[in-house]
DNA sequence: ATTGCTTAAGGG
């Protein structure tokens, strides 16, 4: 089992005989994938709520229960995307019902989406191959990541360019996870990061579009830049996670460490050996933020944008964000100025905000409506 | 499991 060579080793190497060097990345397939999908959580439980309306403790319980829980209780969320956090910064709303209603998509977005991601895919393929290692457990799956780190950092030093680079570590008490598109080093020796972006029509993106791939880039710097000045620790990462640092890997996880060189007998010490690597690799921070603006069909380069980090603002910006995860706010929909995002929104039928004028509806008091 | 857990980003 552990043997089914997926191997789609399609040697893009100009031979040499290099059976060290040739630039593989390692990806997950998931063993117990084939139970299906998880049913949707949210639904009450039919005891409670059906027939009897007699019951108004438990219900007013569950009811308090889910006041009092932050949402990264409520989800069951032990750390957020930085992808989370951009999306929330379009509309913060749509982003919360996404995650209610997860898959709600209609077929023509999903196309778009699709032909980015397979855009996205391509362009990593130019700079390594993917290797599939089966795992089990949640463990299996940071040791992949982590051993791509390993492999991806001397690469960087040597090659001058990585792509999808993982990155994590908390932020103003909540624990993000990311991948960084492309680093590369100029020709002046500054490491820049680039985000490509694609896009189904051949126009430059709005703002507000802008706006949010700046803060999406941001995070990424953020959080590198704490990873290689050693601010992203063992501890804190397997406190955030739970991963337990002493549970065994599995098979096919121990064989790639092994061919990857690396001396590693449990998930803490490869955890220790990537701290390591990012704190000592010389590696710098990162000098420069550029987004890439793509067409989907013809591939014609719409714009470049150079965006200046600015920590003050990134910084207000995800306390802001993180307010709403950990329950100290309610989260909001749109401002009136950008309504038109409503037009573009797949909850636009059943958001409370749009009905209520720029509040949450739900928590209007029952009189009199605005007169029409 | 008297209750579990995540590949991130994908574009507007
Ligand atoms: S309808 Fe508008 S306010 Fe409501 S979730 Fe969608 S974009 Fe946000």
């Amino acid at each position: 089992m552990a043997e089914t060579g997926e191997e789609e080793m399609m040697s893009t190497e100009a031979s040499g005989f290099s059976d060290m060097s040739d630039s593989e990345l390692l990806e997950i397939v998931d063993l117990e994938d084939a139970k299906e999908s998880s049913a949707s959580l949210s639904k009450p439980g039919p005891s409670e709520f059906s027939g009897t309306d007699d019951k108004p403790i438990s219900l007013q319980n569950c009811k308090r229960r889910l006041d009092i829980m932050s949402p990264m209780e409520r989800f069951h969320l032990k750390y957020l995307y930085v992808t989370d956090l951009s999306t929330q910064n379009w509309c913060e709303l749509q982003m919360v019902y996404g995650k209610e209603l997860p898959g709600f998509l209609t077929p023509e977005k999903a196309d778009v989406l699709d032909t980015g991601a397979s855009i996205h895919l391509a362009r990593e393929l130019e700079l390594h191959d993917l290797v599939t290692v089966p795992i089990t457990t949640k463990e299996d799956t940071w040791a992949i990541k982590f051993l791509n780190i390993l492999t991806m950092i001397p690469t960087l030093q040597s090659e001058g360019c990585i792509r999808e680079f993982p990155v994590f570590g908390e932020v103003e008490g909540v624990f993000l996870v990311g991948v960084i598109d492309e680093l590369q080093y100029t020709a002046k020796g500054e490491l820049e990061l680039t985000e490509l972006k694609t896009r189904k029509r051949p126009l430059l993106p709005l703002d507000a579009q802008k706006k949010k791939d700046y803060f999406q880039v941001s995070l990424y710097k953020y959080i590198f830049d704490a990873m290689v000045q050693g601010n992203v620790t063992p501890a804190s990462l397997i406190h955030h996670t739970k991963l337990c640092p002493d549970k065994p890997l599995g098979p096919s996880v121990l064989r790639h460490a092994e061919q990857g060189g690396f001396a590693v007998k449990s998930l803490g010490d490869l955890i220790e050996l990537v701290f390591l690597s990012l704190t000592v690799s010389d590696l710098p921070v990162i000098d420069s933020l550029k987004i890439e603006y793509v067409h989907q069909e013809t591939a014609t380069v719409l714009g470049t944008e150079i965006v200046a980090f600015e920590e003050k603002e990134v910084r207000g910006k995800v306390q802001h964000y993180i307010a709403y995860w950990t329950g100290h706010r309610e989260p909001q929909g749109v401002d009136i100025e950008e309504a038109w995002k409503c037009r573009g929104c797949n909850y636009t039928d059943i958001c409370e905000w749009k009905k209520g004028g720029g509040v949450l509806s739900s928590t209007l008091e029952p009189r009199a409506k605005k007169a029409k």
